[in-house]
DNA sequence: GATGAATGAGATTTCATTCAT
DNA sequence: GATGAATGAAATCTCATTCAT
């Protein structure tokens, strides 16, 4: 039965050890800068999580929670039913448009679980099975479609084009995200929309 | 006046730095465990490094001096003039070829100076200079030869195609290293074939 | 908000580190055995002071806020003028004999401060600024007054004969305490005794 | 059978480290600075000195050879038979000058010595036995002398004058090297003068 | 529940000393 | 004799964790 306050608590906690992570990495961080960035006691820290190595645990499981609730097959699948009469290239390019907007959201956790992942198997192997495979499962599904559709789209293996998309994808956001100092970055709706193009017209018949 | 043996010892010292760097982390990187790597007494490392920060520093002077060595403008035109009477696809195959072999090989020393610059200014400032100015002036320079060509190729901007090129690039390349537990992975020769095949296929006119 | 109990902490590492300071000197002097003095564990040295340095600070604090309290113009005016119906000699005696049971009761204070400022710069010029000049000022004042009585004292400049006067005192008081081993050493009260009757009885006009 | 160069070597070794132990103190001095500063390899030092606390017994060793020089009852008693004609006062302002040119010639040396001997018995006992004991026997063998002089002198035990007049000539010296900082310092000569004008007017008769 | 002082194991760093060349 | 690389014991310092209040 845990009171408002101390979910209060536990929130302050885990925003500040997110925050204090990401800035240092896991091992960088202390739980005395964790503290004062929560605002409690640094002994407040371990009656909500057993061990500082546990605040990763819990950030991991705060981060599958999120990747579930925005990004799972069926709400795919609603999106494509929904827009039947737009291309898919213009479902594409709303679909990245909202991920990428949850990236940018969401880009503290993802970092730190995608380094941290690397040292501490438990985290690795959540990965993998709870965030790589369901990602791996969507973009699957919708070059499988796109195979289907023969007579349109060259006959390439679907899991391939899927996977080249997938490393765009990604790869265009991890770059945007690391050239925040830069000024005169160019807009995202822009980058998606000639990614987008480009892809698609690559790999139709001419 | 370094002798063999100091060199050697330095050596030792450097690549048993690296190989922890690149299982923990840096922070989670003890100096006891790169002495034992080492083989050498813990004082020692210490004879070579003032800090543990000063190996970081090491890594990332070793990393500029590799990618140097490997990427720059000049080997880059080199290789198109040598192969003029191949068309550019094919010489970004081998160009993309060449890079994933550097990129495998030195994977461990970008991957540790890739995450450590995220908290470290001092590391971060030389990369922006020394690595990533350079990445981006080959590749634009690439796809500013593609847009003087102006008949065949869709009018795009060529920076914007120049990051997204690389963005898919790299993507591509760490996908394929963060699935190193998988077993039935396509060849790299195969995947670079298929990529560079939908990215110029999808920037021409039809 | 110290509570008792931290401030007593930090009172039994002052006082281990002081001990231990004026027994090995402040290099020869190692966290380890002030904690085993202190009775209390290493790391907790930590929690108070910084750094080993930052504990030689906090003894030069220490010793300033001592030295303001029992040696200041104020105060010597006031012995001065509450003897009014004494002689210059009594009143001396009385305030070197009151000064040797300071110099007496913070001898290792003292030491360990006149020991380290000459290898510590931030140390030295504290001490210039807050001990020695008042120092000065205080002996100044005193020979200053003399001089102005001209027809019983020789006319000799009353900064000259000051900085004998601190010379011998001081001189006299070190070579007291270097002496502890001595079992038949002179009382003090005696050797002040002659020392003021000497001095005064020299700076006279026959 | 030292030859030349080794005695160079030695020599080379010793001044270095009186110059840095005069510095830093002797807990603070390095082997591997003395060896900078000597202008030799590390190891060298411990071909001429078994142990780092050996070269600081070599350094007492030093100061008393010099002592011993400059110091001693036989010149002293030579110098007061070859100034017959002189008053006691004359011959003690040559003798303190002459100790002051002493005094600075060899600061080093006594500073490092008076300092650690508090922290190294045998360092202390030597002190004590060899250096301490000549100066009260000389000191006292000229109060003894003016003791004897009952006329002019006042009848105080000459022990202690003795002990007065000893704190006093080394409070001054002390004092003045304390404050070489300090530009407008009046000259060692006329403080000699005024200080035994001073000492020997009081104790005189009137 | 919350605090924060205290702990002590372990991390980084220093440095006198050794020894192969 | 001289060197300086290597050592490892000991020093300084850090920090996750405990626990009395």
């Amino acid at each position: 039965m845990k009171s408002e306050k101390s979910k209060n608590t536990q929130e302050k906690i885990f925003n500040a050890a997110l925050k204090v992570f990401s800035e240092k990495g896991f091992s960088g961080a202390t739980t005395s800068e964790i503290s004062k960035e929560a605002g409690v006691a640094e002994g407040t820290i371990f009656r909500y999580y057993k061990t500082k190595k546990d605040i990763l645990r819990g950030v991991m499981l705060e981060y599958v929670e999120r990747f579930e609730e925005f990004a799972n097959l069926e709400s795919l699948k609603k999106i494509i039913r929904e827009n039947k009469d737009k291309s898919i290239e213009e479902i594409l390019k709303i679909i990245l448009l909202d991920r990428y907007k949850v990236f940018e959201k969401n880009y503290n956790i993802m970092k730190v679980i995608h380094y941290e992942m690397q040292f501490h198997e438990d985290i690795k192997s959540m990965y993998i099975e709870k965030i790589r495979e369901k990602e791996y499962q969507m973009s699957n599904y919708i070059f499988k479609q796109i195979k289907i559709n023969k007579e349109e789209y060259k006959n390439i293996d679907y899991k391939l084009i899927s996977r080249i998309f997938r490393g765009m994808m990604f790869g265009v956001f991890f770059q945007r995200r690391s050239e925040m100092e830069k000024d005169n970055i160019i807009p995202i709706e822009k980058e998606i929309d000639v990614m987008i193009d480009v892809f698609f017209n690559g790999i139709k018949k001419k």
